[in-house]
RNA sequence: GGGCCGGUAGCUCAGUUUGGCAGAGCGUCUGGCUUUUAACCAGAUGGCCGCGUGUUCAAAUCGCGCCCGGCCCGCCA
């Protein structure tokens, strides 16, 4: 057989189903699978956890979500992928509470020193975990925790001192030539010499790849610590030679991906589509002939850009999680994965109302209100509940751009007032769906202040901004703060402004500047009367006074 | 060079599996409203479905060729 007989694409493309989530899980029922099922993804402690990383989770998940939904017990599991080796140093770490820090800010130097040897092996820089690989996985959970999303961690690194890879390993090493057979089918520089194991120098602590002897019977490996070329890069050896355990050094990726399926007895297995046609064909054929495992079912994903332009860790364009959840609810992020994927999409920090936006016709649909997307009603029947926590009729959502109308004051119940007063919380709104909805208004602001966008403007309340205006314009605002003392809504004023303006003969633009100056301190800002009539009145009297 | 995935309105995306009038939201324009700017309501506007070609009564949808973007075909994961 060959990998040809399971095409990671074929499993999204071969199916009727609305939702893809039931294709896949259509495909793993028809295997017939042992309970629980086991789902799992994997990935590099290598840096900061990044929304990237949160695809491999949420496709998961979603196919864990339907099964379970069908009434099977599912194991979702994450590889934490930790005894691979540091390659090149991060230009950025965070810490554990998320804060962003320079490589220059910790020890740089002695962080250099661990190239080539397993994240688990590397101090944490921060001192707070057992490893640089511990630390950066205790990162990703606690986004996936965030998510509102249960995966079970498993260590790479744990699985070997374990002693659970030792079967496999003794099997791909007592069947080497076997491994190099199929492996060269995939692979140009498979030769004679070629070990498919590294073994941890025990003097410099480093993955070596020149292996020199086995000794099957008592488990061991000789190794001549050699320079290694990762890329561009040599990482140099020290020269050291020794003997180790099969549980202190890792298989080469293209046995331990399927080393993993075998031990974890994987059942399906998300991946990205760099993986899609080098990795994934030569670990079916390795699973089959070498490590005697069927694989899992398949699936790849596509990327997704940010902005416009490829995640990219090393160059620091990317976003984190915490980041993201900032700026919109768990739900909407947990929606964005929840589409078609292998459709090229680019999730925009910029733009990222219109994914609110349709986040919220996604759910309107659901409940079947009017006027929402007609051509998904199938898909949206199906992937609705997976994508919130709970199905609750009656929650509110706030259009994204208005909550950030809302955010431009800092007065929670005058928010809440406004929102009343447009209608989009009424009476019968209960409690919790206020507290939800208004929510919204919070990561709103954050985003204005994040882009700078045109919804960017606080409203000055505590203190009057620096003003100086000529005696017209005193005048005149002294005339509108007559007229808003005297109790008008705010269509009234806003035509006010325009009427005080005329009267006294200042430019249009300049007197409407003056205001979001006095309310701002800007030149421009959201539809001033309308605005004012919204605030108490006392303020706006006093402030239009220049009084406070 | 070979392979894989994607390309639909100005923007963000449905629709392609199973051929049957080209869709939504945002944007834009007009009006509601003596009024630069958010929000709200009503109406309007918007497309060579990447290009070409074949099959068909009929193609965004199926076949073939090409173009563009991304990825793989070295290592690593």
């Amino acid at each position: 057989m060959t990998a040809s007989d399971i095409d990671p694409y074929e499993v999204l493309a071969d199916s009727d189903r609305a939702f893809w989530a039931d294709a896949v899980a259509d495909a793993i029922e028809a295997r017939e699978p042992e309970e629980p099922i086991v789902i799992k993804g994997g990935v590099s402690p290598s840096g900061i956890p990044h929304i990237g990383h949160v695809n491999e989770i949420l496709r998961s998940y979603y196919v864990a979500a339907v099964l379970r939904d069908r009434g099977h017990e599912v194991r979702q599991v994450f590889t934490a992928d930790d005894r691979d080796r540091l390659r090149k140093l991060p230009r950025q770490l965070a810490d554990l509470e998320g804060n962003i820090v320079g490589l220059g800010e910790v020890d740089a130097g002695a962080l250099g020193r661990n190239l080539g040897r397993p994240y688990t092996d590397i101090p944490d820089p921060f001192g707070a975990s057992d490893s640089y690989g511990d630390h950066f996985t205790e990162l990703l959970r606690q986004s996936v925790e965030e998510l509102g999303i249960e995966v079970e961690f498993v260590s790479n690194t744990e699985l070997y001192e374990s002693g659970a890879f030792d079967d496999v390993i003794r099997h791909v090493l007592a069947n080497q030539e076997t491994a190099r057979d199929v492996l060269s089918a995939h692979q140009d520089k498979i030769d004679e010499e070629y070990v498919p194991f590294f073994a941890i120098c025990q003097s410099c602590g480093q993955l070596t790849e020149a292996i020199t002897g086995l000794d099957l019977d008592a488990d061991e490996v000789s190794y001549a610590c050699t320079d290694i070329e990762t890329g561009d890069e040599t990482i140099a050896g020290c020269g050291h030679e020794g003997t180790v355990t099969i549980r202190e050094g890792k298989l080469p990726w293209r046995f331990e991906w399927p080393a993993q399926w075998k031990v974890l007895d994987v059942d399906f297995e998300p991946f990205g589509k760099d993986h899609a046609e080098g990795s994934w064909p030569s670990g079916v054929d390795v699973a089959r002939d070498v490590v005697d495992v069927e694989p899992p079912v398949p699936m790849v994903y596509e990327w997704f850009t940010l902005d416009g332009e490829a995640l990219s860790s090393s160059s620091g364009h990317v976003v984190r999680v915490d980041e993201v959840l900032d700026l919109l609810e768990p739900e909407v992020l947990r929606y964005f994965f929840v589409k078609e994927p292998l459709k090229q999409r680019d999730f925009s920090i910029e733009s990222i109302d219109q994914l609110v936006d349709e986040f919220d016709r996604f759910e309107a649909t659901y409940f079947g209100e009017q006027g929402t997307i007609d051509s998904e009603h199938a898909f949206v029947e199906q992937a609705y509940p997976f994508v919130v926590d709970e199905i609750q009729e009656d929650r509110v959502r706030i259009p994204y751009t208005f909550a950030a109308v809302l955010g431009m004051t800092n007065d929670e119940q005058l928010r809440e007032e406004i929102a009343r007063k447009q209608g989009h919380i009424t009476d019968d709104t209960p409690a919790w769906a206020v507290e939800g909805a208004l929510g919204r208004v919070e990561r709103a602001r954050n985003w204005a202040r994040r882009t700078g966008n045109e919804f960017d403007y606080e409203l000055k309340r505590g203190e009057m901004p620096d003003v100086d205006f000529d005696d017209e314009t005193t005048a005149a605002l002294d005339e509108l703060a007559d007229f808003v003392a005297e109790g008008h809504d705010g269509e009234a004023i806003q035509s006010e402004i325009y009427e005080t303006a005329k009267r006294h003969d200042i430019d249009m633009g300049a007197f409407f500047s003056a205001g979001y100056r006095l309310f701002f301190d800007d030149d421009e800002g959201p539809q001033l009367g309308t605005f004012l009539g919204k605030l108490d009145r006392e303020f706006v009297v006093d402030r239009l006074r220049r009084e406070r």
